[in-house]
DNA sequence: GTATGCTTTCGGC
DNA sequence: TTACGGCCGAAAGCATAC
C-alpha cells in the first residue's frame, strides 16, 4: 500500500488577518480582536491578535483589560470580532483547499485536513509544490496566509503545520518522523495539555522521544489503556485517523454574559429565552430537529457547570425547548450556591426533518 | 465483562 | 484592588442492559 500523504491547513492569526485585509494599515501595527461583553465598556476577553501584538504579550482568551496593559504606549487597534465577515472569507478559502483534495475534512473556522495521496501520487515533493501552489492561490486571490504541514498522518501534519508559522510550509516524510518528533516536547501532542504535561515530567519524561522510550505497560497502567496506548503510538508518529469528510455540527449552542452576578430565576429566564429563541431559530434555518437540551453556566469565579436532559422524542418546540431549559435551570441553582455571571443553552443529537410530514412527528 | 447511552467536564481555537 | 468570550468536538465518568 502506498503511503498517505496528509496535509493541515492552518489560517494564520486568522480573525486579526481579516482584519488587516479589510484594512492594510493595520499590518504595521498591533491589532487586537476581542470579545466584548456589554458587562462594563471594557470587559471581554481576546479572540485572536496579530504576531506584533502576540511580541507584547497578548493571547487568546486573555481580559481585554490585561491586553491593555501590555499594549499601553503603543499604537494598538483594539476591534470588536465580525464572525460574519470572517466567515465569509473562510469559506471563499475552504472551497479553494477543497478543491485541491482527494478528501477534505474541515476542523474549524481555520484549519482543514486533506488527503491529497491520489493527488500526488504518493510523492512528497509532489505534496510540497502542491502545498506552496495552494498558499500562491489563497495569496493572491484573498490576500491571506497560512501555514502548511504535511506528513504520513494527521498528527504529522498538524504538529508540522505548528512548527512553522505564521506562513509556514513544513514537510516531514516518512523517515523524518523519528527525527522530527523525538526532541520535541510532549505538549505538542494533541491530547497533552498541562496536567498530562505535569504527570509525565514527574516520570521523568519531558521529550516525545522519551515517550516513546518509555514502557508501554506502564504507560497503560498509568493513564489507562486507552490513553496509554494513544500516547505511545502518537510519540512514535502513528495514526490511523481517516481525512473525513465532516457534515452538520453536532450541536447548536448561544451563550451570554448576564448584565450583572445573579442567582434570581426570572432575571436569568429573560435571558435564556433569548438564546432559546436564537437557537430555535437557527436549528429551523438548518431543519434540525434536537432531542438533547442542556444549560451551561459559568459562575462568579468562572467555574463552569452544565445540565442535561435527553428527551423521549426529538422536538422542534420553542416551548418544549424553553420548559426544559427552565427546568435544568431549577435543578441547577437548587444545587449550586454562587452567583451565576454567565448562562448558556445548547441543543444536539440532531435529526433531520424535511418535509411537512415528518416535521409534526416533532411537534 | 462488554456494549451502549447519557451526563458532565476538558480544552482548542 | 479588581478586572475574563463564545463557540465547538472529544473524552471522561457513570449507569444500565445484555
Amino acid at each position: 500500500m502506498q503511503p498517505r500523504v496528509i496535509m493541515l491547513a492552518d489560517l494564520d492569526y486568522f480573525f486579526a488577518q481579516c482584519e488587516e485585509k479589510r484594512d492594510p494599515d493595520l499590518k504595521s501595527k498591533p491589532v487586537v480582536v476581542c470579545v466584548y461583553s456589554g458587562r462594563t465598556v471594557e470587559s471581554g476577553a481576546v479572540s485572536t491578535a496579530n504576531y506584533i501584538a502576540r511580541e507584547y504579550g497578548v493571547k487568546s482568551g486573555m481580559p481585554i483589560f490585561l491586553a491593555k496593559k501590555k499594549l499601553q504606549n503603543t499604537n494598538a487597534t483594539f476591534l470588536p470580532v465580525d464572525h460574519e465577515f470572517y466567515k465569509m472569507i473562510s469559506n471563499r478559502i475552504m472551497a479553494i483547499l477543497k478543491d485541491h483534495a482527494d478528501r477534505f475534512e474541515q476542523v474549524s473556522i481555520d484549519e482543514a485536513y486533506l488527503d491529497v495521496s491520489q493527488k500526488v501520487n504518493g510523492e512528497f515533493e509532489a505534496a510540497k509544490q502542491l502545498a506552496q501552489d495552494i498558499k500562491n492561490i489563497i495569496e493572491a486571490q484573498e490576500r491571506i496566509t497560512c501555514s502548511i504541514g504535511i506528513g504520513p498522518n494527521k498528527l504529522i501534519a498538524k504538529i508540522a503545520s505548528d512548527s512553522e508559522k505564521p506562513d509556514g510550509l513544513t514537510v516531514v516524510r516518512p523517515t523524518q518522523v523519528e527525527g522530527f518528533l523525538s526532541s520535541l516536547s510532549v505538549d505538542r501532542l494533541i491530547g497533552v495539555g498541562k496536567k498530562t504535561t505535569e504527570r509525565m515530567k514527574a516520570l521523568g519524561i519531558n521529550t516525545i522521544g522519551e515517550l516513546a522510550m518509555f514502557d508501554v505497560v506502564r504507560l497503560r497502567e498509568i493513564f489507562g489503556k486507552n490513553l496509554g496506548d494513544y500516547f505511545h503510538n502518537a510519540s512514535l508518529g502513528l495514526d490511523n485517523e481517516d481525512v473525513q469528510e465532516r457534515g452538520e455540527a453536532e450541536s447548536i449552542s448561544r451563550i451570554a454574559t448576564l448584565r450583572q452576578d445573579t442567582r434570581e430565576l426570572q432575571i436569568i429566564l429573560i435571558k435564556t429565552k433569548e438564546l432559546c429563541a436564537d437557537i430555535h431559530f437557527s436549528a429551523m434555518r438548518r431543519k434540525l430537529a434536537f432531542r438533547s437540551v442542556g444549560i451551561i453556566a459559568i459562575m462568579a469565579d468562572l467555574t463552569v457547570h452544565t445540565r442535561s436532559k435527553t428527551l423521549d422524542t426529538p422536538t422542534i418546540e420553542m416551548a418544549t425547548l424553553e420548559t426544559v431549559v427552565k427546568e435544568l435551570l431549577e435543578r441547577f441553582l437548587a444545587d449550586s450556591s454562587l452567583e451565576i455571571r454567565r448562562i448558556g443553552v445548547k441543543v444536539s443529537a440532531f435529526e433531520t426533518w424535511k418535509d411537512k410530514k415528518t416535521l409534526m412527528e416533532y411537534t
